[in-house]
DNA sequence: TTAATATATTAAGAAAATCTTAAGGTTTTA
DNA sequence: TAAAACCTTAAGATTTTCTTAATATATTAA
């Protein structure tokens, strides 16, 4: 039985996307595209964490927010208009835990939440933001800390948006990757309008760099018509 | 006995929010509504540090921080609106060592707050925290009670700002500091508006000091697109 | 097999980040 | 108070990285 989490957008493509991903890390996903509904599940439900979006029609995050306090003190993640429009909502959010403004990549929300839970669970946490620092496997070693990486003991110098590529894919190992999701976890664009060939130019930089082909690729496969993976 | 932090906002929430997270991380909190009662807090109690919302009813941030002047030094964080208003009191936070916008995530007023405890205590030497003195590596050492510095047993001599700089990097070797960080560490400000060429003219003068070169630096290497970094 | 679609490759120009230099302003020191 | 030391800013140069666009190759489906 997983840890229940409360998802409310009126933007439908946006909670879907959160649901996706959070249920994909083993999360019991509560989804909702309005206020109202998602009062109901308040009321009734036994939940662990709400993300809730700051504008919407009927019932705004804040209210939702406020009406979660009142019996509950779990924690609450707002979702935010870009950086301008956050001014006419100052201090609204601030019942919330942590908040992060549109368009946000998935992964890094995965990471907030995660991060809350931990907080929340062991009442105490000490270390306020632990993240992972390194991945490792068949022989490559990403170490975002140093900022270094090394294939087979030897450093391999990477460029900030390799860099980034290689940890989305080292971190998501076993799963394939679309390029339309890279864009958002590298870029943090919500829509790519660019061809992703840029993605594609990466990937064969990085492939070069990796002494890997396009063909028979020991690290970064190529699934066709979906996107890319790196095997577990 | 932990340290006591002064926590002053006319919004009872916020308030609120931030007495948990601060006990939470076991620290004696002293909070109050209003700045009136604050003022007694400030004459009477030792403390260690305070959060003081500038926009109050009766006595604003600012005067009060004014009052914590006249007879402490202690670190002082003001909450502060919206980003494009803090032009309009640029002048006035000068009493204060750091400054959060809101909507601000908790977590890292935390985060702030420690750092301030980290400079403050660096710079009362009788506390009792026991802080590293010197940093010694491939050739150069850092004094910090003398503020001295070698480099292969001859003396460098550096500025205030460049030994903190150095200071900083030196301690966090084998990890990439970023310029925002690092003006963190060594301002103790907000990050910059302007722009970072600041910590890079610093950093240029330091290279020159240790006849080190921006191509290939033996000390203080460029990260690009991340920050700077010294190897362990 | 062929057309249609998806991915790869390449190289060059654009963009971004960093470096350098020097001047002017501020603070500290004598 | 003047001189010296220090810090910041600004502009342009340089380096590195990213994106674009054109072309090539591979895969799929008809």
């Amino acid at each position: 039985m997983g840890v229940s989490i409360l998802v409310v957008d009126d933007e439908q493509s946006i909670a879907d996307l959160i649901e996706v991903y959070l249920k994909n890390e083993g999360f019991k996903v509560c989804k909702f595209y309005n206020g109202q509904d998602a009062l109901k599940c308040i009321m009734s439900e036994q939940l662990e964490l709400a993300i809730l979006d700051v504008m919407m029609p009927d019932i705004d995050g804040f209210t939702l927010c406020q009406k979660i306090r009142e019996k509950h003190n779990f924690p609450v993640i707002m979702l935010t208009a870009k950086e301008e429009e956050i001014d006419k909502i100052t201090g609204l959010t601030l019942g919330a835990d942590d908040y992060m403004t549109k368009p946000f990549r998935p992964l890094e929300l995965v990471a907030r939440v995660k991060a809350q839970l931990r907080r929340f669970t062991k009442y105490n946490a000490s270390e306020p933001f632990r993240e992972e620092k390194l991945i490792e496997f068949s022989g490559l070693v990403l170490n975002k800390d140093k900022h270094v990486c090394t294939l087979n003991e030897k450093p391999m110098a990477l460029t900030p948006t390799e860099f980034s590529i290689l940890w989305v894919l080292g971190s998501n190992r076993g799963r394939v990757v679309s390029s339309e999701e890279l864009f958002h976890e590298v870029w943090g664009e919500r829509y790519f309008i660019n061809s992703n060939n840029t993605v594609m130019v990466h990937i064969r930089h990085l492939r070069e760099k990796m002494h890997d082909s396009a063909e028979h690729p020991k690290y970064i496969k190529t699934v066709w018509g979906v996107g890319y993976k790196i095997e577990r």
